[in-house]
DNA sequence: ACGGCCCTCCCCCGTCCGGCGGAGGCGGAT
DNA sequence: ATCCGCCTCCGCCGGACGGGGGAGGGCCGT
Protein backbone atom coordinates (compact mmCIF):
# COMPACT_ATOMS: atom_id res chain seq x y z
CA UNK A 1 0.00 0.00 0.00
CA UNK A 2 1.82 2.57 1.53
CA UNK A 3 5.44 2.97 -0.79
CA UNK A 4 8.02 4.87 1.24
CA UNK A 5 10.01 7.42 -0.35
CA UNK A 6 13.22 6.17 -1.59
CA UNK A 7 15.21 8.87 0.27
CA UNK A 8 13.99 8.95 3.73
CA UNK A 9 10.79 7.78 6.02
CA UNK A 10 8.28 10.88 6.29
CA UNK A 11 6.96 10.48 9.52
CA UNK A 12 3.97 12.41 11.79
CA UNK A 13 3.67 12.28 15.52
CA UNK A 14 0.17 12.90 17.21
CA UNK A 15 -0.07 12.87 20.62
CA UNK A 16 -1.32 15.35 23.61
CA UNK A 17 1.77 15.49 25.61
CA UNK A 18 4.08 17.84 24.43
CA UNK A 19 7.03 16.34 26.33
CA UNK A 20 6.59 13.06 24.43
CA UNK A 21 6.51 14.00 21.17
CA UNK A 22 9.66 16.15 21.55
CA UNK A 23 11.40 12.68 23.04
CA UNK A 24 10.08 10.55 20.23
CA UNK A 25 11.46 13.48 17.80
CA UNK A 26 14.70 13.82 19.16
CA UNK A 27 15.05 9.61 19.38
CA UNK A 28 13.71 9.26 15.40
CA UNK A 29 15.81 12.01 13.58
CA UNK A 30 18.69 11.21 15.36
CA UNK A 31 18.40 8.86 12.48
CA UNK A 32 19.52 9.62 9.18
CA UNK A 33 16.78 7.78 7.25
CA UNK A 34 13.68 9.08 9.36
CA UNK A 35 11.94 12.74 8.74
CA UNK A 36 9.54 13.73 11.65
CA UNK A 37 7.51 16.42 9.07
CA UNK A 38 4.55 16.79 11.43
CA UNK A 39 3.08 16.46 14.56
CA UNK A 40 -0.79 16.40 15.92
CA UNK A 41 -2.22 16.99 19.60
CA UNK A 42 -5.40 16.00 19.46
CA UNK A 43 -7.21 13.11 16.84
CA UNK A 44 -9.08 15.66 14.75
CA UNK A 45 -5.28 17.64 14.65
CA UNK A 46 -3.97 14.45 13.64
CA UNK A 47 -6.48 13.52 10.38
CA UNK A 48 -6.10 16.96 9.03
CA UNK A 49 -1.98 16.86 9.05
CA UNK A 50 -1.74 13.62 7.64
CA UNK A 51 -3.63 14.50 5.35
CA UNK A 52 -1.24 17.27 4.32
CA UNK A 53 1.62 15.65 4.83
CA UNK A 54 0.96 12.35 3.46
CA UNK A 55 3.40 10.61 5.92
CA UNK A 56 4.64 7.08 5.82
CA UNK A 57 4.57 6.34 8.91
CA UNK A 58 2.18 7.75 12.01
CA UNK A 59 2.85 7.41 15.44
CA UNK A 60 -0.66 7.81 17.17
CA UNK A 61 -0.96 7.66 20.61
CA UNK A 62 -4.76 6.12 21.85
CA UNK A 63 -5.65 8.54 24.52
CA UNK A 64 -6.42 12.16 23.43
CA UNK A 65 -8.75 14.77 23.65
CA UNK A 66 -11.39 15.48 21.07
CA UNK A 67 -10.79 12.83 19.11
CA UNK A 68 -8.56 9.58 20.24
CA UNK A 69 -6.34 7.45 18.42
CA UNK A 70 -8.55 4.56 17.32
CA UNK A 71 -11.17 7.05 15.86
CA UNK A 72 -8.75 9.28 14.23
CA UNK A 73 -7.07 5.75 12.56
CA UNK A 74 -10.45 4.81 11.61
CA UNK A 75 -10.40 8.37 9.83
CA UNK A 76 -7.40 8.44 8.38
CA UNK A 77 -7.73 4.69 6.75
CA UNK A 78 -11.44 5.38 5.15
CA UNK A 79 -10.60 8.75 4.12
CA UNK A 80 -6.53 7.92 2.35
CA UNK A 81 -6.05 6.59 -1.15
CA UNK A 82 -3.06 5.31 0.12
CA UNK A 83 -3.04 5.46 3.76
CA UNK A 84 0.99 5.44 6.07
CA UNK A 85 1.16 2.60 8.63
CA UNK A 86 -0.11 3.60 11.96
CA UNK A 87 1.49 2.71 15.04
CA UNK A 88 -0.58 3.07 18.01
CA UNK A 89 1.61 4.73 20.82
CA UNK A 90 0.57 3.66 24.55
CA UNK A 91 1.97 3.95 28.18
CA UNK A 92 0.32 0.57 29.64
CA UNK A 93 0.37 -2.72 28.00
CA UNK A 94 -2.87 -4.41 28.25
CA UNK A 95 -4.36 -1.44 27.17
CA UNK A 96 -7.87 -2.55 26.22
CA UNK A 97 -7.67 0.46 23.47
CA UNK A 98 -5.12 -0.91 21.73
CA UNK A 99 -7.22 -3.74 20.39
CA UNK A 100 -9.32 -1.45 18.97
CA UNK A 101 -6.83 0.17 17.25
CA UNK A 102 -5.70 -2.63 15.96
CA UNK A 103 -8.87 -3.49 15.10
CA UNK A 104 -9.52 -0.51 13.37
CA UNK A 105 -6.43 -0.86 11.13
CA UNK A 106 -3.51 -0.04 13.02
CA UNK A 107 -0.10 -1.91 12.13
CA UNK A 108 1.33 -2.41 15.47
CA UNK A 109 1.32 -0.97 18.98
CA UNK A 110 4.00 0.12 20.81
CA UNK A 111 4.78 0.62 24.43
CA UNK A 112 6.03 4.26 25.20
CA UNK A 113 8.70 2.97 27.79
CA UNK A 114 10.19 1.08 24.72
CA UNK A 115 14.11 1.69 23.93
CA UNK A 116 15.05 4.34 21.24
CA UNK A 117 16.82 1.32 19.18
CA UNK A 118 13.27 -0.63 19.42
CA UNK A 119 11.60 2.28 18.45
CA UNK A 120 13.66 3.21 15.14
CA UNK A 121 13.11 -0.73 14.23
CA UNK A 122 9.72 -0.73 14.85
CA UNK A 123 9.34 2.25 12.37
CA UNK A 124 11.29 0.94 9.89
CA UNK A 125 9.46 -2.29 10.25
CA UNK A 126 6.19 -1.34 9.84
CA UNK A 127 7.24 1.18 6.89
CA UNK A 128 8.49 -1.89 5.14
CA UNK A 129 6.54 -4.71 5.40
CA UNK A 130 3.28 -6.10 7.29
CA UNK A 131 3.69 -9.44 6.05
CA UNK A 132 5.63 -9.78 9.66
CA UNK A 133 4.95 -9.67 13.15
CA UNK A 134 1.99 -8.12 12.23
CA UNK A 135 -0.13 -9.72 9.73
CA UNK A 136 -3.86 -10.03 9.63
CA UNK A 137 -3.50 -12.63 11.56
CA UNK A 138 -2.94 -10.70 14.59
CA UNK A 139 -4.99 -8.58 13.12
CA UNK A 140 -8.13 -10.80 12.97
CA UNK A 141 -7.11 -12.00 16.81
CA UNK A 142 -7.52 -8.61 18.01
CA UNK A 143 -10.92 -8.18 16.02
CA UNK A 144 -12.27 -11.24 17.65
CA UNK A 145 -10.79 -9.94 21.09
CA UNK A 146 -12.78 -6.72 20.36
CA UNK A 147 -15.60 -8.72 18.99
CA UNK A 148 -16.04 -10.22 22.64
CA UNK A 149 -15.18 -6.66 24.23
CA UNK A 150 -17.72 -4.03 22.86
CA UNK A 151 -20.23 -4.56 25.63
CA UNK A 152 -18.92 -2.76 28.61
CA UNK A 153 -22.26 -3.35 29.86
CA UNK A 154 -24.17 -0.62 31.26
CA UNK A 155 -26.43 -2.53 33.22
CA UNK A 156 -23.68 -4.39 35.53
CA UNK A 157 -23.26 -1.68 37.57
CA UNK A 158 -26.83 -0.91 38.30
CA UNK A 159 -27.06 -4.13 39.67
CA UNK A 160 -26.83 -4.91 43.33
CA UNK A 161 -24.81 -7.79 45.35
CA UNK A 162 -27.75 -9.75 45.56
CA UNK A 163 -29.11 -9.46 41.84
CA UNK A 164 -25.22 -10.23 41.02
CA UNK A 165 -24.92 -13.06 43.11
CA UNK A 166 -28.38 -14.61 41.54
CA UNK A 167 -27.62 -13.77 37.91
CA UNK A 168 -24.52 -15.29 38.43
CA UNK A 169 -26.04 -18.70 39.73
CA UNK A 170 -28.81 -18.23 36.69
CA UNK A 171 -25.77 -18.46 34.51
CA UNK A 172 -24.64 -21.70 36.05
CA UNK A 173 -28.09 -23.21 35.25
CA UNK A 174 -30.25 -23.47 38.17
CA UNK A 175 -34.09 -23.15 39.25
CA UNK A 176 -35.15 -20.62 41.08
CA UNK A 177 -35.58 -23.42 43.87
CA UNK A 178 -32.25 -24.20 43.68
CA UNK A 179 -30.89 -20.77 43.26
CA UNK A 180 -33.17 -20.09 46.83
CA UNK A 181 -31.51 -23.48 49.14
CA UNK A 182 -28.30 -21.94 47.46
CA UNK A 183 -28.02 -18.54 48.49
CA UNK A 184 -30.03 -19.49 51.63
CA UNK A 185 -33.17 -17.45 50.97
CA UNK A 186 -36.41 -18.25 50.51
CA UNK A 187 -38.03 -18.86 46.29
CA UNK A 188 -40.09 -15.60 46.93
CA UNK A 189 -36.87 -13.86 47.27
CA UNK A 190 -35.31 -15.11 44.46
CA UNK A 191 -37.93 -14.64 42.25
CA UNK A 192 -37.83 -10.92 43.68
CA UNK A 193 -33.78 -10.78 42.09
CA UNK A 194 -34.89 -12.55 39.06
CA UNK A 195 -37.33 -10.00 38.36
CA UNK A 196 -34.87 -6.75 38.98
CA UNK A 197 -32.46 -8.78 37.05
CA UNK A 198 -34.58 -9.01 33.79
CA UNK A 199 -35.99 -5.29 34.28
CA UNK A 200 -32.32 -3.54 34.54
CA UNK A 201 -30.89 -5.94 31.83
CA UNK A 202 -33.71 -5.32 29.72
CA UNK A 203 -34.48 -9.08 28.86
CA UNK A 204 -37.47 -11.18 29.07
CA UNK A 205 -36.55 -14.35 30.50
CA UNK A 206 -33.96 -16.10 32.49
CA UNK A 207 -32.66 -17.19 29.45
CA UNK A 208 -32.39 -14.08 28.14
CA UNK A 209 -30.58 -12.96 31.26
CA UNK A 210 -27.91 -15.53 31.08
CA UNK A 211 -27.02 -14.95 27.36
CA UNK A 212 -26.67 -10.99 28.42
CA UNK A 213 -24.35 -12.21 30.84
CA UNK A 214 -22.42 -14.72 28.62
CA UNK A 215 -22.14 -11.43 26.05
CA UNK A 216 -21.15 -9.00 28.60
CA UNK A 217 -18.36 -10.86 29.66
CA UNK A 218 -19.97 -11.00 33.57
CA UNK A 219 -19.27 -14.73 33.89
CA UNK A 220 -15.43 -13.81 33.77
CA UNK A 221 -15.88 -11.89 36.97
CA UNK A 222 -15.68 -14.83 39.11
CA UNK B 1 16.40 -11.47 29.67
CA UNK B 2 18.84 -12.99 26.72
CA UNK B 3 21.82 -10.75 26.56
CA UNK B 4 23.13 -10.69 22.95
CA UNK B 5 26.45 -10.56 22.78
CA UNK B 6 28.46 -7.22 21.91
CA UNK B 7 29.49 -8.11 18.22
CA UNK B 8 27.09 -10.31 16.72
CA UNK B 9 23.60 -11.97 17.01
CA UNK B 10 24.09 -16.00 17.25
CA UNK B 11 20.69 -17.53 15.31
CA UNK B 12 19.90 -21.20 15.49
CA UNK B 13 17.24 -22.36 12.91
CA UNK B 14 14.82 -25.13 13.22
CA UNK B 15 12.86 -26.31 10.53
CA UNK B 16 12.14 -29.41 9.10
CA UNK B 17 12.76 -28.45 5.28
CA UNK B 18 16.60 -28.12 3.70
CA UNK B 19 15.73 -25.50 1.07
CA UNK B 20 13.90 -23.32 3.85
CA UNK B 21 16.61 -23.28 6.25
CA UNK B 22 19.31 -22.89 2.97
CA UNK B 23 17.28 -19.83 2.13
CA UNK B 24 16.77 -18.29 6.14
CA UNK B 25 20.53 -18.75 6.48
CA UNK B 26 21.55 -17.30 3.09
CA UNK B 27 19.11 -14.10 4.11
CA UNK B 28 20.88 -13.99 7.38
CA UNK B 29 24.08 -14.20 6.75
CA UNK B 30 24.17 -12.18 4.34
CA UNK B 31 24.20 -9.52 7.34
CA UNK B 32 27.71 -8.93 9.13
CA UNK B 33 25.57 -8.41 12.64
CA UNK B 34 23.89 -11.76 12.17
CA UNK B 35 25.42 -15.11 12.64
CA UNK B 36 23.91 -18.91 11.88
CA UNK B 37 25.19 -21.14 14.44
CA UNK B 38 23.29 -24.49 14.29
CA UNK B 39 20.53 -26.12 12.54
CA UNK B 40 17.94 -28.59 13.66
CA UNK B 41 15.32 -30.84 11.69
CA UNK B 42 13.31 -31.96 14.23
CA UNK B 43 11.96 -30.38 17.29
CA UNK B 44 13.81 -33.12 19.38
CA UNK B 45 17.09 -31.61 17.58
CA UNK B 46 15.60 -28.07 18.05
CA UNK B 47 16.13 -28.51 22.18
CA UNK B 48 18.92 -29.90 22.40
CA UNK B 49 20.62 -27.81 19.58
CA UNK B 50 19.54 -24.89 21.42
CA UNK B 51 20.91 -25.94 25.03
CA UNK B 52 24.08 -26.91 23.57
CA UNK B 53 24.51 -23.43 21.62
CA UNK B 54 23.24 -20.91 23.79
CA UNK B 55 22.00 -18.86 20.71
CA UNK B 56 20.29 -15.28 20.93
CA UNK B 57 17.55 -16.47 18.93
CA UNK B 58 15.94 -19.33 17.70
CA UNK B 59 14.01 -19.34 13.92
CA UNK B 60 11.63 -22.21 15.04
CA UNK B 61 8.87 -24.31 12.68
CA UNK B 62 5.70 -25.08 14.31
CA UNK B 63 5.37 -28.14 12.25
CA UNK B 64 7.97 -30.20 12.54
CA UNK B 65 8.17 -34.42 13.08
CA UNK B 66 8.59 -35.79 16.11
CA UNK B 67 8.26 -32.64 18.67
CA UNK B 68 6.48 -29.95 16.90
CA UNK B 69 7.20 -26.32 17.37
CA UNK B 70 5.42 -25.60 19.99
CA UNK B 71 6.53 -28.39 22.24
CA UNK B 72 10.48 -27.79 21.82
CA UNK B 73 9.36 -23.55 22.62
CA UNK B 74 8.01 -25.31 25.92
CA UNK B 75 10.78 -27.50 26.37
CA UNK B 76 13.68 -24.81 25.49
CA UNK B 77 12.33 -22.09 27.83
CA UNK B 78 11.58 -24.30 30.44
CA UNK B 79 15.01 -25.87 30.61
CA UNK B 80 17.09 -23.36 30.12
CA UNK B 81 18.26 -20.30 32.47
CA UNK B 82 18.38 -17.64 30.32
CA UNK B 83 16.51 -19.06 27.32
CA UNK B 84 16.94 -17.00 23.78
CA UNK B 85 14.10 -15.29 21.49
CA UNK B 86 12.14 -17.67 20.08
CA UNK B 87 10.45 -16.53 16.62
CA UNK B 88 7.85 -18.60 15.51
CA UNK B 89 8.29 -19.34 11.71
CA UNK B 90 5.08 -20.59 9.86
CA UNK B 91 3.56 -20.93 5.82
CA UNK B 92 0.01 -19.72 6.70
CA UNK B 93 -0.96 -16.63 8.72
CA UNK B 94 -4.04 -17.53 10.75
CA UNK B 95 -2.23 -20.92 11.61
CA UNK B 96 -3.81 -22.03 14.61
CA UNK B 97 -0.30 -23.73 16.49
CA UNK B 98 1.02 -19.93 16.11
CA UNK B 99 -1.23 -18.94 19.00
CA UNK B 100 -0.34 -21.61 20.97
CA UNK B 101 3.38 -20.97 20.53
CA UNK B 102 2.90 -17.43 21.77
CA UNK B 103 1.16 -18.29 24.63
CA UNK B 104 4.02 -21.36 25.16
CA UNK B 105 6.44 -18.19 25.31
CA UNK B 106 7.61 -17.43 21.68
CA UNK B 107 8.33 -13.75 21.31
CA UNK B 108 6.90 -13.29 18.15
CA UNK B 109 6.08 -15.28 14.33
CA UNK B 110 7.13 -14.52 10.97
CA UNK B 111 5.35 -15.72 7.78
CA UNK B 112 7.87 -17.36 5.39
CA UNK B 113 6.63 -15.37 2.92
CA UNK B 114 8.09 -12.46 4.60
CA UNK B 115 11.04 -10.40 2.54
CA UNK B 116 14.48 -10.52 3.26
CA UNK B 117 14.51 -6.85 4.88
CA UNK B 118 11.65 -7.44 7.43
CA UNK B 119 13.34 -10.78 8.26
CA UNK B 120 16.72 -9.79 9.74
CA UNK B 121 15.13 -6.45 11.08
CA UNK B 122 12.34 -9.00 12.58
CA UNK B 123 15.19 -10.75 14.10
CA UNK B 124 17.34 -7.78 15.26
CA UNK B 125 14.49 -6.60 17.10
CA UNK B 126 13.46 -9.26 18.52
CA UNK B 127 16.69 -10.43 20.32
CA UNK B 128 16.80 -6.47 21.57
CA UNK B 129 14.35 -6.11 23.05
CA UNK B 130 10.35 -6.99 24.03
CA UNK B 131 8.89 -3.96 24.82
CA UNK B 132 7.64 -3.83 21.54
CA UNK B 133 5.05 -5.47 19.21
CA UNK B 134 5.28 -8.22 21.10
CA UNK B 135 4.88 -7.54 25.00
CA UNK B 136 3.16 -9.84 27.53
CA UNK B 137 -0.45 -8.37 26.54
CA UNK B 138 -0.04 -9.94 23.23
CA UNK B 139 1.27 -13.15 25.06
CA UNK B 140 -1.96 -13.11 26.90
CA UNK B 141 -4.20 -12.19 23.98
CA UNK B 142 -2.80 -15.39 22.50
CA UNK B 143 -3.05 -17.23 25.98
CA UNK B 144 -6.38 -16.07 26.32
CA UNK B 145 -7.48 -17.23 22.38
CA UNK B 146 -6.14 -20.63 23.06
CA UNK B 147 -7.72 -21.00 26.59
CA UNK B 148 -11.36 -19.98 24.83
CA UNK B 149 -10.54 -22.82 21.86
CA UNK B 150 -9.99 -26.14 24.25
CA UNK B 151 -13.70 -26.74 24.48
CA UNK B 152 -14.43 -29.19 21.41
CA UNK B 153 -17.09 -30.22 22.65
CA UNK B 154 -18.18 -34.27 22.19
CA UNK B 155 -21.82 -33.27 21.81
CA UNK B 156 -21.83 -31.15 18.53
CA UNK B 157 -21.38 -33.83 16.69
CA UNK B 158 -24.68 -35.73 17.31
CA UNK B 159 -26.75 -32.73 16.89
CA UNK B 160 -28.61 -32.89 13.54
CA UNK B 161 -28.82 -29.90 11.03
CA UNK B 162 -32.26 -29.13 12.35
CA UNK B 163 -31.40 -29.62 15.98
CA UNK B 164 -28.32 -27.21 15.40
CA UNK B 165 -30.71 -24.25 14.03
CA UNK B 166 -32.91 -24.88 17.00
CA UNK B 167 -30.16 -24.10 19.31
CA UNK B 168 -28.34 -21.13 17.80
CA UNK B 169 -32.02 -19.32 17.93
CA UNK B 170 -32.34 -20.81 21.47
CA UNK B 171 -29.08 -18.99 22.36
CA UNK B 172 -30.50 -16.19 20.92
CA UNK B 173 -33.51 -15.70 23.65
CA UNK B 174 -35.84 -16.62 21.33
CA UNK B 175 -39.12 -18.84 22.95
CA UNK B 176 -40.42 -21.93 21.20
CA UNK B 177 -43.21 -19.79 19.32
CA UNK B 178 -40.60 -17.48 17.89
CA UNK B 179 -38.01 -20.26 16.79
CA UNK B 180 -41.29 -22.08 15.10
CA UNK B 181 -42.19 -18.50 13.31
CA UNK B 182 -38.28 -18.15 12.32
CA UNK B 183 -37.51 -21.61 10.45
CA UNK B 184 -41.28 -22.26 9.21
CA UNK B 185 -42.43 -25.47 11.37
CA UNK B 186 -44.88 -25.50 14.17
CA UNK B 187 -44.45 -24.55 17.43
CA UNK B 188 -44.52 -28.61 18.06
CA UNK B 189 -41.71 -29.83 16.26
CA UNK B 190 -39.47 -27.31 17.48
CA UNK B 191 -40.52 -28.63 21.14
CA UNK B 192 -39.63 -31.85 19.72
CA UNK B 193 -36.36 -30.17 18.62
CA UNK B 194 -35.42 -29.16 21.92
CA UNK B 195 -36.29 -31.81 23.49
CA UNK B 196 -33.90 -33.60 21.25
CA UNK B 197 -30.95 -30.70 22.04
CA UNK B 198 -31.94 -30.97 26.00
CA UNK B 199 -31.37 -34.80 25.75
CA UNK B 200 -28.21 -34.85 23.72
CA UNK B 201 -26.55 -32.11 25.37
CA UNK B 202 -27.39 -33.76 28.88
CA UNK B 203 -29.14 -30.46 30.17
CA UNK B 204 -32.28 -29.96 31.72
CA UNK B 205 -33.86 -26.99 30.31
CA UNK B 206 -33.58 -24.38 27.72
CA UNK B 207 -31.13 -22.00 30.26
CA UNK B 208 -28.73 -24.79 30.39
CA UNK B 209 -28.80 -25.67 26.75
CA UNK B 210 -28.06 -21.93 26.03
CA UNK B 211 -25.09 -22.12 28.46
CA UNK B 212 -23.77 -25.51 26.91
CA UNK B 213 -23.68 -24.23 23.71
CA UNK B 214 -21.89 -20.83 25.31
CA UNK B 215 -19.05 -22.80 27.12
CA UNK B 216 -18.49 -25.09 24.03
CA UNK B 217 -17.84 -21.94 22.04
CA UNK B 218 -20.80 -22.96 19.53
CA UNK B 219 -22.42 -19.59 19.17
CA UNK B 220 -18.75 -18.92 17.49
CA UNK B 221 -19.19 -20.99 14.48
CA UNK B 222 -21.79 -19.37 13.17
C1' DA C 1 -38.54 -54.14 0.22
C1' DC C 2 -37.38 -53.37 4.52
C1' DG C 3 -35.47 -51.01 8.65
C1' DG C 4 -33.53 -46.80 10.35
C1' DC C 5 -32.93 -41.92 10.74
C1' DC C 6 -34.69 -37.46 10.31
C1' DC C 7 -38.29 -34.03 10.15
C1' DT C 8 -42.84 -32.97 10.85
C1' DC C 9 -46.87 -32.58 13.95
C1' DC C 10 -50.52 -33.99 17.53
C1' DC C 11 -52.56 -34.42 22.68
C1' DC C 12 -52.16 -34.40 27.80
C1' DC C 13 -50.28 -32.93 31.96
C1' DG C 14 -47.50 -31.20 35.67
C1' DT C 15 -44.13 -27.78 36.70
C1' DC C 16 -41.58 -23.73 36.41
C1' DC C 17 -41.48 -19.15 35.25
C1' DG C 18 -42.50 -14.28 35.06
C1' DG C 19 -45.92 -10.30 35.98
C1' DC C 20 -48.90 -8.19 39.22
C1' DG C 21 -49.58 -5.97 43.64
C1' DG C 22 -48.46 -5.72 48.50
C1' DA C 23 -45.70 -5.76 52.91
C1' DG C 24 -42.20 -5.53 56.62
C1' DG C 25 -37.36 -4.58 58.28
C1' DC C 26 -32.96 -2.42 58.07
C1' DG C 27 -29.40 0.72 57.07
C1' DG C 28 -27.41 4.84 55.14
C1' DA C 29 -28.07 9.52 53.38
C1' DT C 30 -30.21 14.00 53.84
C1' DA D 1 -36.13 12.27 61.95
C1' DT D 2 -37.36 11.06 57.53
C1' DC D 3 -36.75 9.18 53.16
C1' DC D 4 -34.93 5.94 50.09
C1' DG D 5 -32.71 1.80 48.50
C1' DC D 6 -32.01 -2.95 49.39
C1' DC D 7 -33.33 -7.41 51.02
C1' DT D 8 -36.74 -10.31 52.58
C1' DC D 9 -41.19 -12.58 51.86
C1' DC D 10 -46.49 -13.41 50.50
C1' DG D 11 -50.51 -14.74 47.10
C1' DC D 12 -52.56 -15.05 42.51
C1' DC D 13 -52.54 -15.96 37.75
C1' DG D 14 -51.59 -16.97 32.88
C1' DG D 15 -48.38 -18.58 29.82
C1' DA D 16 -44.33 -20.91 28.54
C1' DC D 17 -41.80 -24.97 29.18
C1' DG D 18 -40.52 -29.91 29.41
C1' DG D 19 -41.88 -35.01 29.75
C1' DG D 20 -44.39 -38.79 27.75
C1' DG D 21 -46.30 -41.10 24.12
C1' DG D 22 -47.88 -41.52 19.43
C1' DA D 23 -48.00 -40.92 14.27
C1' DG D 24 -47.15 -39.99 9.37
C1' DG D 25 -43.81 -39.10 5.45
C1' DG D 26 -39.30 -38.79 3.11
C1' DC D 27 -34.64 -40.34 2.28
C1' DC D 28 -30.94 -43.73 2.30
C1' DG D 29 -28.45 -47.79 2.56
C1' DT D 30 -28.69 -52.70 2.72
Amino acid sequence: MTSPRADSLRIVLADDERMVRTALRAILTAEPDLEVVGEAATGAEAVSVVRDLTPDVVLMDVRMPEIDGIRATEQILATLPDPPRIVVVTTFENDAYVYEALRAGASGFLLKRADADALVQAVRLVAHSDTLLFPSAVRALAAEHARSRPTPPPWVAKLTARERDVLRLMATGLTNAEIAGRIGVGPATVKTHVAAVLAKTGTRDRTQAVIAAYEAGFMKES
